[in-house]
Formats: structure tokens, sequence, C-alpha cells
DNA sequence: CGACGGTACTTGACGCTTCAAGTCCGGACC
DNA sequence: GGTCCGGACTTGAAGCGTCAAGTACCGTCG
């Protein structure tokens, strides 16, 4: 049985209230993450992933992490870490070795320099999250916006586990 | 006098709670531009960037805008536009052209080619929009969620007009 | 104990964005 | 009416991310 026009489903466009809230919510996603590139590249000399990197093994004991671990507590693929990890290294930021256990997976350790790094690059960081985000919202938007966050982060990965 | 450690604030670290709400925030502004330009790439073989560029000429009257009044609104650099504009063009979807009254300005129209790629690339893009944000979320959240980028967009630039 | 297979990366090429010049046009000033 | 000057792009090179191969290590199975 030959499908034609009469079975192609009207697209359910955005109605108008949908639509005044999608494209300012649009525009933040596009905005935002470039305003926080902005200062840090400016003050700090790095992008934002690596900052988040650098932040991401300052927080764990030993300073210490797998490179897989440390791929997905920052929402990276592997390849994009392990490059930008051999930009670190370079900077003398971070170390990698393999693992002495299992010669399959390999550390990334955060070097004295590279805690200094984090150290001087974090309070201008937060500053402008607060500035942003943080500080612009109330405590009740605030964790609105936790539980929206929350919902969508479910429907692009169900299985990630949330926080 | 020399300033010395006393001096020096102790930056204004986030607390439990905003922590609480800034990293599943963050962790969805990582996560939603991969997850809606996975879309595009995948069915319609087109960056987010790209589709919006082509859309917003394709609500405009005459389908036309001057290159720099396209870039405010898909809120990127002149730069970044002409490159895009180019490949646009090359994959027959756009044509440019000097403005006929005053030769400093080029404007940018959507082939017919170019609209047929708008109305066969909306329906997957509004869809996968719906199913990641908008039917994610309650009337009252949308609201919350369009006031609350409203404040942070007035943060990050509080020239741009609202919407 | 040697081949196989799977996991954990690493690398190279290609595409897109940025940044810094460069070009081109038109109004203002002399 | 030439010469500035500033705005509107355009271009080329350099940096970052992705994708597809490649390598390296270890457990497993014959």
């Amino acid at each position: 049985m030959a499908r034609r026009n009469e079975d192609r489903v009207e697209p359910r466009w955005l109605s108008g209230d949908e639509q005044e809230s999608w494209l300012p919510f649009a525009s933040m996603l596009m905005k935002l993450p470039a305003a926080l590139d902005a200062q840090l590249q400016r003050d700090s000399d790095i992008t934002h992933f690596e900052y988040l990197v650098l932040a991401r093994l300052s927080m764990t004991p030993g300073r210490t992490l797998r490179m897989s671990d440390l791929a997905t507590t920052v929402s990276a693929s592997l390849s994009r870490l392990s490059h930008v990890v051999k930009r670190l290294e370079r900077r003398g930021w971070v170390r990698r070795a393999p693992c002495p256990e299992n010669g399959r997976y390999t550390n990334a350790t955060l070097t004295e320099a590279g805690w200094e790094k984090v150290v001087a690059s974090a309070p201008g960081h937060v500053e402008e999250v607060r500035r942003l985000v943080v500080d612009a919202l109330s405590g009740a938007e605030l964790r609105q916006l936790r539980d929206i966050s929350g919902r969508v982060l479910d429907r692009i990965d169900p299985d990630a586990n949330p926080f």
C-alpha cells in the first residue's frame, strides 16, 4: 500500500508561548559558553574545557585520574580529552603515566604547577559564574534551574547517572 | 603601602546548594548543543548553526538579509558568518550580492533549493527540540526557563534588546 | 602457550571558529 | 575632487574538536 501525502503527519510546530521560552533559552545556550570561555581566555589564557579538566583533577584525592574516568566526568570523548591533556602536558600542568597495576590504563596527574594554575584561575571563574548566573537568579529560580536541567539531561541520556 | 595577604579577599565559592544547581546546568550547557547538532548532522547533514542561518533567512520577507543583520540575529561574528555563508553558497542554498543601494553592504538571499532544505530539515529539528526540552518540561517550567534565560542574557549583554 | 578479541587509549586528517590583516566602498573634510 | 577615515565585509592561518584508523596491553580460549 503506497503511502502518500495524507499519511505525512503535520509537524508539531512550536506554539507562540513555546517559542517565547525556546528562543531566549536557545540564545543563552549559544552565548553563555562563549562568555565563560572569554573570561578564562582573557584572565587565565586557558579554555573553559581546559579549566574543567584541571579543576576536576585538583578535586581528586592524589590529584590523579584515569583518562577514561576523567573523560566521563567532564563529558568529553576520550579522543578530545587525549588532545587536551597533551596540550596541558606540554604546558607542564599535567603528567601522564601508564597505570602500574594495569598497563592498559593511563593516569593523568596534576603537577604542582597545574595546581597553582587552578588556584590562580578558580576565583575569577567562580566570580564570573556568580555574575552571569548564580547571583542573577533568586534561590527559587536556582532550584527551578536545577530541576529543569535534570529533566533535560535525562532526555539526552537516560542512562547517565543523575547528580 | 604594600598590600599583602590580608588584603586579598577570599573568593566567594559556591555553596552546596548553589553547586547543586550549577553542576547540572553546566552539564546541560555542554550536552544539549551537542545533541541538537547530532540530530541535524545525522538527518540533514548540516550543523545547527547552518540550520539557524537558513531558518532565519527563510523567515524574512524576501528571504534576504544583510550579512551584518544576519550575524546579529544568529549571535555570530561577521567572520564566522562569512565562512558559513560561503559554504552554504557552495552547496547552492544561499546567494550573495552587493546591496544595490549601498555597495558597502552585501545581501544574502535564500535560493529555492535553500528553501527546500529548510522545509526538509525543520520538522526533524523541531521534533528534537520538543523531545529534549519543550515536551520534557511543564508549562510552568517553560515560563521559568524563559525568565531565567532572560536574566542571564541581560547579564551577558545588557545592551542587547530583549525578546 | 600462542592466537584472538576487547578495552583503553593515541594519532592524523579534516572541518569549523577565531583572530588578525587585508580589501573595498562611501561620506566628510580641505 | 582628492584624501582620509570608518564601517562592512573577506580572507588565511592557526587552534580546537571529531571521526576513523591505528597501537598497545591483557584476559581467554583452544
